[in-house]
DNA sequence: GATTGACCTTGACGTTGCGTAAAGGTGTAT
DNA sequence: ATACACCTTTACGCAACGTCAAGGTCAATC
């Protein structure tokens, strides 16, 4: 059986534009072109069509189709594993979006314009996206997706002046570890304060403190990069001395 | 206080570029330029980026944002409630998705490759989702949830052949019925033809066959638009023609 | 006062997966 | 012969920017 390109297009239920652009990049060229040009497929063509429509609605995008068709021993289940983890990520920033939304409309209900207190709501909806971007993955591994959760939680519930006093102490942490560093002492006043101070931050995103948690994040400011990217932005050593004080300061370390 | 276009891009946690093509786009304009052609933002743009990121951050589209922040009137919360319908909708998509691919890592697991049979596998769920994606509530409600499942049995039942049998009946039912629809005459040879490999078609699909059931099935081509807009995609009347001809066929009309 | 380097400008192409003309050749039924 | 459906290539458009490129401006340093 050999079908022109309409005819295979109408087996297929897509268009003919499409069939010409999959012949364009090259995942679907037709089996010969007749004297007229005219494209003309055949049976192979018809089941390859059939594989790049099954991924496609896999929601795959067509550059990872054409590995999988064009390459006959490619491991189709490794992409499609790499590919549901990009579709779980998918939901979950859309189970976020959809939670703001709803809260969003909650809190405008009722009311004509928009106080700065919305404006400000919105900023912490930013922030967590921003953590979720940057960290999520590597956190949610660590402590759990509850934990996470309950954590973002916490911050969409901070009021304007929590909001402000966290951040207040995220400055002070960073000017008093920027001291004690000098001092290169861990378990020195000046750490112990930082560690402290480190603690109470902790509990606006925290529903419960452990001093083990407390200890396994600052080891993870050290193994993770981005982590110690921000401390050691300003002086080399200072995520690792900030772990060893808060070991100190948990006591896992004397 | 006054920004350069890099400052506030920095305050905001956003591209120059981005400032740049809302400026561009008209939805977010400098305070004024300077005698160096350089963008200068004050106060008040700094509160409408909040409210644009604010919006983006919920996945509202560019131009909707326009509308938001320049109609100092427009209705915010309507707006957000029709993007949660949306949202919605694609989490749903979202979610059958991720199911498909699971079935799908599911069953090519603890191979190497992926055979043949197991990608037309894929294919025959593909095709049973379609069905219910399409139709599947209406005709789970006219013929009960269990014959639904038997059908969608027999299909995961199919060898290849079979399914090649099928599809290549649906072929010549289409062409048969486009030259019987010519006739003009549901009651003539041609569309006789064509009611009867729309039988033997349905006997793939159906554990048992009877003529009323046929029958019903041909009412509906006619009553459920989504049918009859396959059928008449072609040739306007097309699905009533199938379905006069099948009420002769199975004897429901002379 | 000249150079450096950071910052600014506009312009324009690239991205994804096609939809949608436009301009022109081909096949076939009347 | 003519109509009409079908085929071809070329090319712009879409969203929201990223990413050069080419060139002007500003502040600090030599």
């Amino acid at each position: 059986m050999e079908y022109t390109i309409q005819k295979l297009a109408n087996l297929a239920g897509i268009s003919t534009r499409t069939l010409r652009y999959y012949d364009e990049i090259g995942i679907l060229k037709p089996a010969r072109i007749n004297s007229s040009g005219y494209r003309i497929y055949g049976q192979a063509e018809v089941n390859t069509l059939q594989q790049i429509l099954f991924y496609r609605e896999l929601g795959v995008g067509l550059d990872s189709i054409k590995d999988i068709v064009t390459a006959p021993t490619f491991d189709g289940a490794r992409a499609l594993r790499e590919h549901r983890e990009k579709l779980l990520e998918k939901r979950e920033q859309l189970d976020k979006l959809i939670a703001n939304v709803d809260k969003t409309i909650a809190l405008t209900e009722g009311r004509i314009t928009m106080s700065n207190k919305e404006k400000f709501e919105g900023f912490k909806k930013k922030m967590i996206e921003e953590n979720e971007k940057k960290y999520g993955k590597e956190v949610r591994e660590k402590y759990g997706k509850d934990k996470v959760e309950a954590s973002n939680a916490k911050v969409m519930n901070m009021t304007e002046e929590q909001y402000e006093e966290v951040t207040a102490l995220a400055e002070q942490i960073h000017s008093t570890l920027a001291e004690a560093f000098k001092t290169g002492d861990p378990a020195g006043e000046l750490a112990q304060k930082a560690a402290d101070l480190h603690k109470q931050w902790l509990t606006f995103y925290w529903k419960e403190y452990s001093k083990e948690a407390h200890a396994g994040l600052a080891q993870m400011y050290v193994d993770d990069e981005r982590f110690t990217a921000y401390y050691d932005k300003e002086q080399p050593g200072t995520a690792e001395f900030l772990r060893d004080a808060i070991l100190i300061y948990t006591g896992q370390k004397k």
